[in-house]
DNA sequence: ATATAATGTATAGTATGCTATATATTTAGA
DNA sequence: TCTAAATATATAGCATACTATACATTATAT
C-alpha cells in the first residue's frame, strides 16, 4: 500500500496532466506546436474576431506575463501569430492568428477531440459526465 | 459558450494541475521546497528503508532522468538528501533522506492530506469515490 | 574472453512556468 | 494640471520539464 500512489487524487491529476502534455508534444510535433503554443493558438482561432491582447490571455490561462510574453514569442517567431498595436490604447498590443495559422484550425480542433477521447476510452457517459460535475467543483476550489 | 473552457477534460485537468503546483509552491516556501522537490521528498521519506536510486525515482514519477537529476542536486544542495554509492553495482547511487528531512516528514503529511482537502471542499464521499473511479481509468489510459 | 548491449548517471540546450523588476502609457486624484 | 497609481508589455534569473548526448559500469552473447 504505497500512500503515495493510492488516494491522493492531486497525485493523479499531476500525472494525467503530465502525461497528456508529453502525449500531445509528440503528436503536434507534426505540425510544429508545443502542448502550450497548441492551446493558445487554439483560442487565438475560435477568437479570431475579437480583440484579444496579452492580458487576457494570462486571464484565460491564468498565467503570468512572462509565460504568455515567451509562447507568444515562438508562435511569432514560427508565423501563426502578429502582435499588432492598438489604436485605441498604445499600450496593447492585439494578437491575430496569420492564415497559414488558421488554415490549421479544424485539423487543430480534430486533435483536441481525440486526445479528449484518448483520456475517456473506456468511461461510460454517466461516469463522465458525474466525472465533470465534481471536477468543476475542484476548478472552483482551486481555480477560483 | 466557450468551447475552450466547457467540456474538456483535458483543460480543466490541466488548469487544475497548474494551480495546485502554485498554491502548494506557496505553502512550501516556508520549509525551503518546491512543489516537485515535496513530492520526491515525501516518497523518499516514505521508502526511507529500502534502497532507493535515481532509476526508481524517474519510473515511480514518470520523469526524465535530467529532470530527477536536477531536482536531487538541489535537494543535495539544501541538505535534504546525500548520494550514496551502491556497494551492489557502481552505476546507482543510493538516496538517502537526512535526519533534518526525515524530521519534517510528519509536517509534510500534513500539508499533503490538507492540499487533497482544500482540493475536495464541499464534495461528498460518494462523488469522491466515483471520481476516484473514473480517474484511475484515465490514469490507466494515458499512464499506462 | 572479449566485444556489444543495456543500464545508471550527468551535461547541454530548449520550452514553459514562476517572481521581481523595468518601461511606457493611461487613468485617477489632489 | 500635474503627480501618483494602475495597466500592458518586456527582461533577467531561476526551477522543472523535455530530448539528445556522453560516459562509466554491468550484463550478455558469441
Amino acid at each position: 500500500m504505497d500512500e503515495n500512489k493510492s488516494k491522493r487524487i492531486g497525485y493523479y491529476m499531476k500525472m494525467i496532466a503530465h502525461s497528456m502534455e508529453n502525449m500531445r508534444n509528440k503528436t503536434l510535433e507534426k505540425i510544429g506546436l508545443t502542448s502550450s503554443q497548441f492551446e493558445i493558438l487554439l483560442y487565438l482561432c475560435f477568437k479570431k474576431d475579437e480583440e484579444i491582447n496579452q492580458r487576457d490571455l494570462e486571464k484565460n490561462f491564468k498565467l503570468s506575463n512572462p509565460t504568455v510574453n515567451g509562447i507568444l514569442n515562438r508562435l511569432e517567431y514560427k508565423g501563426f501569430i502578429i502582435r499588432e498595436m492598438s489604436e485605441k490604447d498604445a499600450r496593447c498590443k492585439n494578437i491575430k492568428v496569420t492564415n497559414e495559422a488558421y488554415d490549421l484550425y479544424k485539423k487543430m480542433k480534430t486533435i483536441a477531440k481525440n486526445m479528449e477521447n484518448d483520456l475517456t476510452k473506456g468511461i461510460t457517459k454517466e461516469e463522465k459526465e458525474a466525472f465533470i460535475n465534481v471536477i468543476k467543483k475542484m476548478y472552483d476550489n482551486i481555480c477560483k
